[in-house]
DNA sequence: TTCCAGGCGTATC
DNA sequence: GATACGCATGGA
């Protein structure tokens, strides 16, 4: 990781990193693609816009960002402390894994508040992408920006109707109640052994393996964590009958979002 | 029109 | 514990 400040922005130099792949892959639902190779987003309600300025020099300018901005936020939400060719070269070993490393290098893991991950794969359940970041969209027009869970202690199933989610406003309902009586506390989860965490994250309405999963990888950074929805169960079936290789052992989550993206280009 | 979407709750066995 | 089915909504 190497950058330097250029007026109000800064010149990031990154491998392995790629805005499609990162940004538009199913893990986070608020980036919009703005122009060529060009997003706009937030991480919580700090907005950002960020391009790729040199392909081949693996050059990114984030606008209007201060080096303090830079560093205490974006450095950490877009994972720039891990080493993903270390981690590519390693999970390579295994055939499938290569390929699907070699498919979507430019992924990474997003560093996401906790409770807009859990949220989000919430509303995320039987349903398609667009779809997703229509509800969620309105959800943040509403609220000018993410809302917490504190800010919508009075929703009802009723009053959420504007967001037309569907069945899941009373999970989401569920789950701001049981955040706010302090039933769950997400940063305790987020410290809990794996098993105790995804068992903590499912006593909410609405929260089975799959969501539980997806909160914990997105939003709490446990890159052990692997969800298994009906893409990835494809992939188990076709390639590991027999379960994941050893080489991805302890970054099972990671390896998912290589397999996750490779299978569904592969089928489309 | 019917089917499906980064699943889950419930009923039934 | 396994399996079948309904679920809100909207795009294909």
């Amino acid at each position: 990781m190497d950058y330097k400040i250029d007026g109000n922005d800064i010149l990031l130099e990154q491998k392995d990193f790629d805005l499609d792949e990162t940004l538009d892959c199913g893990q986070a639902f608020r980036w919009k693609k703005i122009g060529t190779d060009c997003y706009s987003g937030y991480f919580l309600n700090t907005p950002l816009i960020i391009s790729c300025e040199d392909r081949d020099k693996n050059l990114f300018r984030l606008k209007n960002t201060s080096e303090q901005n830079f560093l205490d936020k974006w450095y950490n939400y877009l994972d720039l402390s891990t080493d993903y060719g270390e981690l590519k070269k390693r999970f390579s070993e295994d055939e499938t894994m290569s390929k699907a490393c070699s498919y979507a290098g430019g992924i990474r893991i997003l560093r996401q508040d906790k409770w807009e991950a859990l949220s989000s794969f919430i509303i995320s359940q039987n349903n398609n992408i667009p779809r997703i970041k229509g509800i969620i969209n309105r959800l943040c027009e509403h609220y000018s920006g993410y809302p917490s869970a504190e800010m919508m202690k009075d929703e009802t199933p009723e009053s959420l109707a504007f967001l037309r989610s569907g069945f899941r406003a009373k999970y989401l309902v569920d789950a701001v109640s049981k955040i706010n009586s302090g039933e769950l506390n997400l940063d305790a989860v987020s410290s809990m052994p794996i098993d105790e965490a995804r068992a903590a994250l499912m006593t909410i309405k609405g929260v089975g393996p799959k969501v539980a999963q997806c909160a914990l990888l997105f939003g709490m950074y446990r890159v052990e964590a692997f969800p298994v929805d009906v893409w990835v169960k494809r992939v188990m079936e076709r390639w590991y009958p027999e379960g994941l290789p050893d080489c991805v052992k302890g970054y099972e989550g990671i390896a998912q979002q290589y397999l996750f993206h490779y299978i569904r280009n592969l089928e489309e």
